[in-house]
DNA sequence: TTGTATGCGTTATCAA
DNA sequence: TTGATAACGCATACAA
């Protein structure tokens, strides 16, 4: 079947092709009669409009592109399962808003100032995620002074990045660790990266060391454990702590995978969850009410995520205001941290 | 900063612009030393080429649709968690092909046979499963007579599609059940799908049969249990065989997020796994290693799928031979179908 | 409200 | 090995 161009469905219908281009973007500039011709030619023959031909010749190409954070080394699982439900509305919702999407992984070696914008591949990026931000830093700079309008989920860097849109990561982590001391849990512990090269963990460090103080409840390093985003490394780690005979009753994990992990770690140990540790997590993923015990976390709302990204973007492609989001999380209580049982 | 063009590139390198074009898309016909100064000058100056206008001029387009079967009906979770690994991989391997991607989801309105080709979108598709085959029969079909190439995963239907890729759900079903059957468990439950409007389940289930038979185990009706992809559906479904007294010692589960409601259904009514009932799965989510008990389950390689999937759509595209392929799936015994323990 | 003419930044064809 | 020149299919300034 061939495709039909413009100049043959403006041939059959005996207008000009430009009349035809006018009628096919919703002019206001045509007459109600023509369009209807125009439209109904267009639909019998399924004339569709070359998009390249399209974004060649107008400014903005209606193209956002997404960078997802990737664990390249580990192809079995190289997406964050944080970030499936975002990626899917994401699309969706961009969709809705006549957005084409092109998706990719954070290729370190990639030049994203000149890979979308100078390629004219996409108006703007949306980035899932920063493994390490400040060895990026230099990128997202260069991204900056080529002027292509970018969002960065999570991390909430303002002297970077134009706009930062993220869960409300410190009061996150307060909630989570103040529901823990309200539990009358004493000795909490705190799984995951807590320094400046990854700014959103580092807030719900925050958040925990806040809720500590605030709960009356003292600091104690040997409760602040280094992981980052993995299952293993939560297991691990919670074992090393058991074998270096620090004492706790209750775990807030800074993402669900490593909240899994300290599970399954103390699990295998026969230690008993929540009656010995209490566990919250972070992003209620879709497996927490699927493990036992269910895990309680601290939800990440993804759809509104992905409509505040979006949206976001797509003000700074118009060149309208923009202004920097936290959205709230919210404590979803499971059998992990004892109270309620059998919710959700 | 302006976007550099192939003139700038020209005018200072003192060449022809369709020299520099040529020099840029690796084209042999250009003296190596005039290479070395355009692509030095290219470099410079952060020129990358205006994908729009050379997709308009060329005829292939070096991009494909990843259309992704949604459940549109649930914001929170659209995607199966199954794809997720697939999506990554296929991102990551297209890439290295020089292919970009572009990814939507599957939207019933969708004209899928002139929204990728004959908008010159994309120079084929690749369908990451399909909800209901039968009900979108007529969309393939137009798009065979559009001329389009596509590629699906999952469901083998030759009749319509010309290239077919997916495991082989078939033998995945027996190996399934054979395993249960060795396990010496006689009463051994279907759960899933099995009308031809799901081929994929289908052959699963025609899996189970033969393996019962091959066994020596009578089929019962009562046993086969039909339901879809939720694990809600899981969970009600083994509750309402419990309910109607009917006696099982083992489910093969035709998706794992399937066998992940029936382990909690059985959780709740104190069933034990594996003790009194053994459970296998099909996929190997990224979570079955974390459940308890941990999912045995038949694996799918996500990552042979994704290199298989685009080549297998790049072939097409090149006009080169292709040919149906079915990966095999894995069994992985972990602790809900007894035997070995702790295993991973 | 419509038509004419031009150009977007490439790739491809031809001649040199 | 290179340069001039013609498309590619559309959107838009301008004229009518």
């Amino acid at each position: 079947m061939k495709r039909p161009t413009s100049l043959d469905i403006a041939a059959i219908t005996g207008v000009s092709q430009a009349t035809v281009s006018r009628a096919l973007s919703h002019s206001p500039l045509v007459n109600d009669e023509t369009r209807e011709r125009i439209l109904s030619v267009a639909k019998q023959l399924h004339y569709k409009v070359d998009s390249n031909a399209r974004k060649l010749r107008s400014k903005k190409i209606h193209t956002m592109a997404v960078l997802i954070s990737a664990d390249l080394d580990n192809p079995q699982n190289p997406i964050n399962p944080f970030f499936l439900p975002m990626i899917g509305s994401i699309l969706q919702y961009a969709g809705e808003k006549g957005y084409d999407i092109i998706t990719s992984l954070q290729q370190p070696s990639d030049d994203w100032g000149t890979d979308y914008g100078f390629s004219r591949r996409a108006d703007g990026i949306i980035f899932l995620g920063c493994k390490d931000f400040e060895s990026y830093t230099h990128k997202f700079e260069y991204l900056n002074e080529v002027g292509d309008p970018w969002v960065v989920w999570g991390v909430n860097r303002p002297d970077c990045a134009r706009l930062c849109i993220g869960s409300d990561n410190e009061d996150g982590g307060f909630k989570a660790t103040a529901h823990l001391a309200r539990l009358g849990r004493k000795r909490i512990a705190y799984f995951g990266k807590s320094s400046k090269e990854h700014p959103e963990f580092r807030e719900r460090y925050e958040g925990y060391r806040r809720a500590l103080q605030a709960a009356g409840l003292e600091y104690d390093p040997r409760l602040h454990r280094d992981c980052f985003l993995e299952r293993e490394e939560g297991m691990n780690e919670v074992g090393r702590m058991i074998e270096e005979g620090v004492e706790f009753d209750a775990v807030f994990a800074s993402c669900d995978l490593l909240a899994m992990g300290v599970l399954q770690g103390l699990n295998r140990r026969g230690i008993r969850v929540p009656q010995d540790v209490s566990v919250v997590g972070f992003d209620d993923l879709w497996v927490c009410s699927s493990l036992s015990p269910s895990l309680s976390t601290m939800r990440q709302d993804t759809e509104a995520a992905a409509r505040v990204l979006v949206d976001g973007l797509s003000n700074l492609i118009e060149n309208e205001d923009v202004r920097d989001i936290r959205l709230p999380a919210q404590l979803v209580v499971r059998e992990s941290c004892g109270g309620l049982s059998r919710m959700n």
